[in-house]
RNA sequence: GGGCUCGUGGUGCAGCCUGGUUAGCACACUGGACUGUCAAUCCAGAGGUCGCGGGUUCAAGUCCCGUCGAGCCCGCCA
């Protein structure tokens, strides 16, 4: 018989009745009645319970065992009398009478408890990941991730998709997010940079003539964490395709999301391909977000001629001033009570908006705060823009557009989860398209890129030489679920003339432009086809399907928020030697520094 | 960098608003009882600088100030 298992702890059933067999696994969970010891044998595969009484010499062996331990067991497979029968295990029809047992590794008093759901501190379960990887939920979700990603690799590879490695170490990229860099002990003062995305090289390996790329790839980037954010580094079902437009694109990756999405839903609806599209301008008019929840039932309104000359002064003027307003429409509000628009009233208040104005749909006319400012032609309008109903309240935001619509979405979300309108059990996908090439720094006046610097503006080169920078379009889409930005991609610019002018447009100079991206940039000299790609983020959809609100739920190793690996102890001091081979002097900040994640 | 919330035996919570008895409950741990449990049950026990520092007070887990840590959010995330 096999030393340590002939049969996983999973895998017993009725007809092994009778069978000699040995498992092992870790002590789940004891019942000791003093002179019969039941005993939950778990593995990956299963639990199993076995059993010894005190005829047994083993048993004084089986008692104290703490549980956790490691264990080896042998004996027969027993069928359990009808009344002791588990219909909670596959395997509660059986049990093993233990013949024989092997303490493969005794377990220490536990820091946190693997055979409960009760909660733990983050920082524990941090620390002793490995525990807590093996309670049921951590364990699940690990595994869902798995197959996931199988079920990705193998829908990729069905639609013509190539999958490659590119290089981890490379060069730093100037856009976007603070790189990590490693430095090089053969070139003092050079670094290496972790890859944001493997952008360049997908884009080179189109130039290369491969036609279809896709990488399940690591993303380095040194940015703060949120619960749907890991720091330090994720995962993205990277792709790219060689003469495509956008909508080769939408048409290539949407039966892969839904795909797996579908395969994974749990029962939960699932929006059909094609997915809707909607345009930036509009996600942010009606959503008051560029990426909308659109099991939230709530369309945002622009009320502003509403208003315009109105005898409620203060939207009046700001009206005048060129700010907007905006009507969100809560069905069904008026049976709330009074304090339900007074907490919301103080929420937006909390904010930073002077407040939020209301009015009540009724069968008497309009009530609320703001009804008596409107008379019939106006409340005419109001209606007709918003659909709201007899029994509906309408929200109004006031502000210029940009804090406008950021302050809407927010009511729009907040007003879909207090009333209960959330779409239960559906996960609905939407792409944004259009997004706008160019956006204005605040602060310096400056025009930057909004998004990817090698997206193809609309218009190509004729737009970026006659049209006003910020009304310019990229080819550049997200997509979206449930509220979750899911994937951000682009169809790229291929063509350097176009590129040397947008980067002009965004302050950058023809060298600098050629110094930094001159890799690839050189590489379109050499004739590179039209393409484009995207990059859905796979920690986010396991996310979702998981049904986990936090990203640390499905990722085995996650790091805190402060960017720590509390059960590795990264990142970590190392001896002077180490940093006298890189070139390295320390600089380090006169108090607070040196923080040891372990204490 | 900023805001909010939280910090009480190994763990989850209660106590704090309204200061005053020996800081309570559950799980885990230790010992005992128990031959059909499956979240076993029952009895007993051990385990607490109430995050840390300062202040107010006759008296602080409780009130005030500061500080540290964690989570969430803002900034940031081409």
């Amino acid at each position: 018989m096999a030393d340590l298992r002939t049969h996983t702890c999973g895998e017993l059933r009725r007809e092994h009745a009778g069978a000699t067999v040995r498992l092992s696994g870790w002590v789940h969970r004891k019942r000791d009645h003093g002179s019969l010891l039941f005993l939950d044998l778990r593995d990956h595969y299963g639990i199993t319970q076995c059993v010894l009484d005190s005829s047994s010499p083993l048993f004084k062996v089986a008692e104290p065992l703490r549980l956790e331990s490691v264990i080896t067991v042998a004996g027969k497979v027993v069928p359990r009398a009808p009344a002791a029968v588990n219909p909670k295990l596959p395997t509660g029809e059986i049990e093993l009478s233990v013949a024989e047992l092997i303490v493969q590794s005794p377990a220490d008093p536990l820091p946190l408890q693997v055979n409960t759901d009760a909660e733990f501190p983050e920082e524990t379960r941090l620390r002793y990941r490995f525990l807590d990887l093996r309670r049921e939920k951590l364990h699940r979700n690990i595994l869902l991730r798995s197959r996931i990603i199988t079920s990705m690799r193998r829908r990729m590879i069905e639609a013509g998709f190539v999958e490659f490695q590119t290089p981890i170490l490379t060069s730093s990229s100037p856009e976007g997010a603070r790189d990590y860099l490693v430095p090089s002990r053969v070139h003092p003062g050079k670094f290496y940079a972790l890859p944001q995305a493997p952008q360049q090289f997908k884009q080179l390996l189109m130039t290369a003539g491969f036609d279809r790329y896709f990488q399940i790839a690591p993303c380095f980037r040194d940015e703060d964490g949120r619960a749907d954010r890991s720091p330090g580094e994720f995962y993205q079902l990277d792709f790219e395709m060689a003469f495509v437009t956008q909508e080769d694109v939408f048409a290539a990756i949407e039966p892969v999301l839904q795909g797996v999405f579908e395969e994974f839903r749990d029962g939960a609806a699932v929006t059909p391909a094609p997915f809707p599209r909607i345009a930036f301008d509009e996600a942010m008019r009606k959503y008051g977000t560029d990426k909308p929840d659109l099991r939230n039932p709530i369309v945002i309104a622009d009320v502003t001629d509403v208003f315009r000359g109105s005898s409620f002064s203060a939207f009046a003027t700001a009206v005048a001033a060129g700010a907007v307003v905006r009507a969100v429409p809560a069905p069904g509000a008026s049976a709330q009570p009074r304090s339900f628009f007074d907490k919301l009233g103080q929420w937006a208040r909390d904010q930073g908006a002077p407040g939020l104005g209301y009015v009540v749909r009724g069968e008497g006319g309009a009530k609320g705060p703001l009804a008596k400012f409107l008379d019939g032609d106006r409340l005419g309008r109001l209606v007709a823009a918003t659909g709201a109903r007899d029994g509906d309240a309408v929200f109004f935001v006031c502000d210029k557009k940009p804090a406008v619509e950021k302050l809407a979405g927010r009511v729009r979300v907040r007003l879909g989860e207090e009333l209960g309108l959330i779409e239960a059990n559906a996960f609905r996908f939407c792409w944004v398209t259009d997004f706008p090439m160019y956006e204005l720094n605040e602060d310096t006046g400056k025009i930057e890129f909004s998004h990817n610097p090698f997206s193809m503006p609309q218009g190509g080169l004729e737009a970026l030489e006659h049209a006003d920078p910020l009304t310019i379009k990229a080819y550049q889409y997200d997509i979206v679920c449930n509220g979750v930005e899911l994937s951000s991609g682009a169809i790229r610019n291929h063509r350097p003339d176009i590129m040397y002018k947008a980067f002009a447009l965004a302050g950058y100079g023809r060298e600098e432009v050629q110094a930094r991206f001159g890799g690839m940039l050189n590489a379109f000299k050499f004739g590179a086809p039209p393409h484009g790609g995207s990059a859905p983020g796979i920690d986010r959809i396991v996310m979702l399907l998981a049904g986990e609100t936090n990203i640390r739920e499905v990722i085995a190793f996650p790091m805190n928020q402060q960017a720590q690996d509390l059960l590795m102890g990264a990142p970590g001091p190392v001896p002077p030697e180490r940093l006298k081979e890189l070139h390295l002097k320390l600089d380090l900040p006169s108090e607070d520094s040196g923080k040891d994640p372990r204490r």
